[in-house]
DNA sequence: CTATTCTTGACTAAAATACTCGGGAATAGG
DNA sequence: CCTATTCCCGAGTATTTTAGTCAAGAATAG
């Protein structure tokens, strides 16, 4: 599990089609005006995401990308899992030879908390991180949110 | 919150130093030849960790580091905190000159989510690591730990 | 004294990142 | 059909980050 600048990219610009999109697909150009990501890295972003089932696109005018699935059932972990692809961890790469016992043991403690990381991302929504900033703010502030309410903020 | 490969042999080394280390300091030139990585660069992240107050140093013969305190408090997120400093994620840099609303708001999203991995992170200690992995070995493969009991492995 | 070890700073090679460019293919709307 | 729009794809590049080198110095155990 890695979680660098790309996979930050990558989720903020899903989460820009799941607020912006529904079933009139986005271009890729709306994002990258909205998003300040570069049209071209976005393309490269989307290809992979393509590949890995989580959007959809249409060609020609009006065209762009949909979610391919509701964003309740898109988790963060898949998103970055799509576009960083994995690296090994290992200096042995599970070939054996690095049987010094210490070093294969920090290795698997690695491995082990890296699981737990990504079990931990397969478990946030899309739609969660949306919810949930709803919940919050409602309930932490409901001054604030009663005021967005009446459109007086 | 980043997640790099700098932050995995942060963690990795005082991984080491929880396993190995003990009222003795532990050299890096141990450290490095374990899980080999360079001298030169574990110096640079350990002057890290002991600004962040992780680890302790004495120098001189059979100097080295130790933990600053027990592996059971000192956390994940701590480690990657001390030698990843924070990138700022947003363009507008909290200046209030992103009042686009939607990038502001993705913005947002993706603070929370940061957040929470934060928080994951801040649950998870050097010593939980350790313990999980001896609790998993023996719970899921109870066989394979009695051989190691007997020293039969 | 001396070997060991941390401490610091400047520098560098290699890799990853973010981005550019140029061309193509599909398609909606006239 | 024509054209503008949009995805699609590959090659190339500037910048940044990473990982590492090198060199000099300070503390300290024996």
């Amino acid at each position: 599990m890695k979680l660098t600048t790309r996979g930050r990219y990558a989720v903020t610009a899903m989460l820009d089609l799941a607020i912006n999109g529904g079933p009139k697909p986005v271009s890729l150009a709306d994002i990258s005006g909205r998003q300040e990501i570069s049209l071209s890295y976005l393309e490269q972003l989307f290809a992979k995401l393509r590949r890995g089932k989580l959007v959809t696109s249409a060609r020609g005018p009006g065209g762009g990308y949909r979610l391919a699935r509701s964003g309740s059932d898109i988790f963060v972990a898949q998103i970055i899992d799509a576009v960083d692809e994995a690296v090994d961890v290992t200096n042995c790469q599970g070939k054996g030879n690095c049987h010094h016992g210490e070093t294969c043991l920090t290795h698997d403690l690695w491995e082990d908390l890296s699981g737990q990381i990504h079990d931990f991302l397969s478990q946030i929504s899309l739609g969660d991180l949306m919810e949930r900033r709803q919940r919050e703010r409602t309930a932490s502030r409901p001054a604030e949110g009663l005021l967005q309410t009446l459109s007086l903020g």
